[in-house]
DNA sequence: TCGTGACGCGAGCGATTACTCGCATACAAT
DNA sequence: ATTGTATGCGAGTAATCGCTCGCGTCACGA
């Protein structure tokens, strides 16, 4: 941020640039990302962009953090919700959660997973892995009885990490397996993996 | 290609182009991938580049290509080397295989998940997932007894992607697991949710 | 040996684009 | 009302970069 806003109707140019760069992003893709196009896109002027952000990136960081937060803020809600029920039915509920916040915005999933060249974006992404690790992890913990695994905090990255591509994986590219099917599939990877054979 | 080399030394050139733009991407990052780096590092002239190949992205494109190749011929190699054994065994083959294949070069592997904004990029690598999950999905039709899940095409398809994307993050992000601990997790994901419960 | 086409060069063109700057306007405090 | 400041404008700048084009050189076939 290069000032504060202080005035009304500029913490109001602030939100109208935000929600342009991801109306741009959706509609258009991040080729179409430039400053002159997302100040059109927000009727606003080129220059003023650069009254309350630093520069291009900026902007883009910004709509990135808050869409990988609302994703990250769904998955850690359900998980909460669930702490009480037992392994499989704890595993679809979030696995639900996950894939419906992933649906949410579908074309910008696209575009922030495969289109985005900043590092800024992976750097996010990890971040709100590792929260929900740790939270898996934590659960891991608590109730040893659940996992016949060794190390719980490696259970839980190998859990995160397969759970999350196969989600991002089913909604980006739609491959011919029901809803339902997927979220048991992914419900009896885990159970397999963490009840052993 | 614009048009093909005939004669010893543009053949040679072609390969000093390929060869350079690996080494910028490898060396500088995609931001440094221009025409007029590729062509000072292959020591050609930025004229010459055009000679044979119609656009930038078409160097990018062999260079990719080429890499991704590399892997799923490694990977493929992997698989038919131990259809004969029994599933954990042959698990534990190809994970290693395959984790060697992203460990050859983690640096160009980084740069091609990460920062290459090319769809091309993301063709290729859906190419070759899908090979290799058509592999595993045949091996589980062939033998039935290896598996307790209803679609064998399911199956592959989620064991494919899921081993992927752990593999990939392992070599890349080097969480504190051993390599031994990682693939041995990997085996008893997959045996497990093969497996049932 | 000679002629012809393949080959290679590199300065520079054209287009794009992130970002600036001087000025006009709206607002708030006194 | 007046003044100082925050806000906003948009034409313009500077730099980058993909790509071309005219020319010189080299190799091969006759």
């Amino acid at each position: 941020m290069r000032k504060e806003p202080r005035q009304a109707r500029s913490r109001e140019m602030v939100e109208r640039i935000v929600a342009a760069g991801r109306q741009v992003l959706v509609e258009r893709g991040y080729d179409a990302f430039s400053t002159n196009q997302v100040a059109t896109t927000a009727g606003i002027s080129p220059g003023s962009l650069y009254q309350y952000f630093p520069d291009k990136a900026s902007i883009l960081e910004i709509v990135v953090d808050r869409y990988w937060d609302e994703v990250a803020e769904s998955v850690a809600a359900s998980l909460a919700d669930h702490l009480g029920e037992v392994g499989p039915q704890m595993v679809r509920q979030v696995a639900d959660a996950l894939i419906s916040a992933l649906e949410a915005d579908r074309t910008l999933l696209g575009v922030v997973a495969e289109q985005l060249p900043l590092a800024r974006s992976r750097e996010r992404r990890r971040a709100l892995e590792r929260r929900v690790r740790e939270l898996v992890g934590a659960y891991l913990v608590v109730r040893p009885d659940a996992s016949t695994r060794p190390d719980p905090g490696v259970a839980a990255w190998m859990i995160v990490l397969a759970i999350e591509n196969l989600a991002m994986r089913w909604v980006l590219d739609r491959p011919p397996i029901d809803r339902d099917v997927v979220i048991e599939e992914m419900t009896a990877l885990v159970a397999g993996y963490l009840g052993g054979v």
